[in-house]
DNA sequence: CGTTACCTGAAA
DNA sequence: TTTCAGGTAACG
């Protein structure tokens, strides 16, 4: 469900109200011991308990909540990923609890983290270094490390759609299937592009294309088409003002052309068949250099 | 590289 | 009843 807009909102609605807070607790409910990928729940309560949260960072769609002063200073960092229908909320410790509960955390305020999950996918990991949950993850789509050449670096002799590319999370992190959809309206590049294929404007417009939709989807607190909702519960706005995903039959903003639909590298993809054409582009694929 | 599995509920 | 889902890891 939740693409890099949509854990940038919960992130900074957790920092200010988390940060400084003690952990007094740690409760994983029966059934769902998979979140925490076969290590034992004493285990990380272990460590939890008594860690003051000193901070909570993000990489793509990974949410890293540090402790104790982060790892320079010897403390652990959960990481927590919400996958397709994960969610972490922020409430007092006595309202009731949240549909689809799977994990608690409460702190020394009163108040408790919940992480609930429909499909039970989500995942927590306590690791000493963030770098361990990251590795193998691109730069953050709004690191400034990722740049238009940072971007082309990856793509430079790829032949699989742009489509692809823009969900590979080795490529750059956060990208999902709406905001790929988006991005690609907004660069006039069909999904199925050959990824080494573009040429420099178009990778330039796509990379630009990539921070508007994203600075967007947070300016809008996300987009909640079924299961997302912030640290409150409460949904985003960023649904509304999609141009083309999951507007399949639907005109297109832009030319009046029916919006398309399709499956691209096994994802659905929307596009406008008018305003992203599918050009030859097989002479312009530029070979990777040894 | 594309396909399948992981889970569950909502919508068609 | 069937299909589909904001994601990723493990397949072949």
């Amino acid at each position: 469900m939740p693409e890099l807009p949509e854990v940038e909102t919960i992130r900074r609605d957790l920092e200010p109200r988390i940060t400084g807070r003690a952990i007094t607790g740690f409760d994983v409910l029966p059934g769902a011991e998979r979140l925490l990928r076969g290590v034992p729940q004493r285990a990380i309560r272990k460590r939890l308990l008594g860690a003051q949260i000193s901070g909570i960072g993000r990489h793509g769609k990974y949410l890293l909540i540090e402790l104790n002063g982060h790892h320079d200073a010897g403390g652990p960092t959960l990481v927590v990923h919400l996958r397709m229908t994960g969610s972490l909320r922020h409430r007092r410790a006595d309202a009731p609890d949240d549909r689809f509960l799977r994990a608690r955390i409460p702190l020394d305020d009163g108040t408790e983290l919940r992480f609930t999950d429909v499909r039970k996918f989500g995942t927590f990991d306590l690791v000493d270094d963030p770098a361990e949950a990251t590795a193998k993850l691109g730069p953050d789509a709004t690191d400034p490390a990722f740049s238009a050449d940072a971007f082309w670096t990856g793509l430079r002799g790829r032949r699989a759609p742009i489509k692809s590319m823009l969900l590979d999370q080795r490529i750059v992190a956060g990208i999902g299937n709406i905001y790929a959809d988006e991005a690609l309206f907004l660069a006039h590049l069909h999904p199925e592009a050959p990824s080494g294929s573009l040429r420099p404007k178009e990778r330039a417009d796509l990379h630009a294309a990539i921070g508007r939709v994203l600075a967007d989807g947070i300016k809008n607190r996300g987009a909640s088409f079924r299961d997302y909702t912030d640290a409150d519960g409460a949904a985003g706005n960023q649904q509304y003002f999609v141009r083309v995903f999951r507007r399949t039959d639907e005109p297109c903003d832009d030319c009046g052309a029916t919006i398309r639909r399709s499956v691209v590298g096994g994802r659905a993809s929307h596009w406008c068949p008018r305003c992203q054409p599918l050009r030859q582009r097989s002479r312009t694929v530029t070979s990777k250099r040894p």
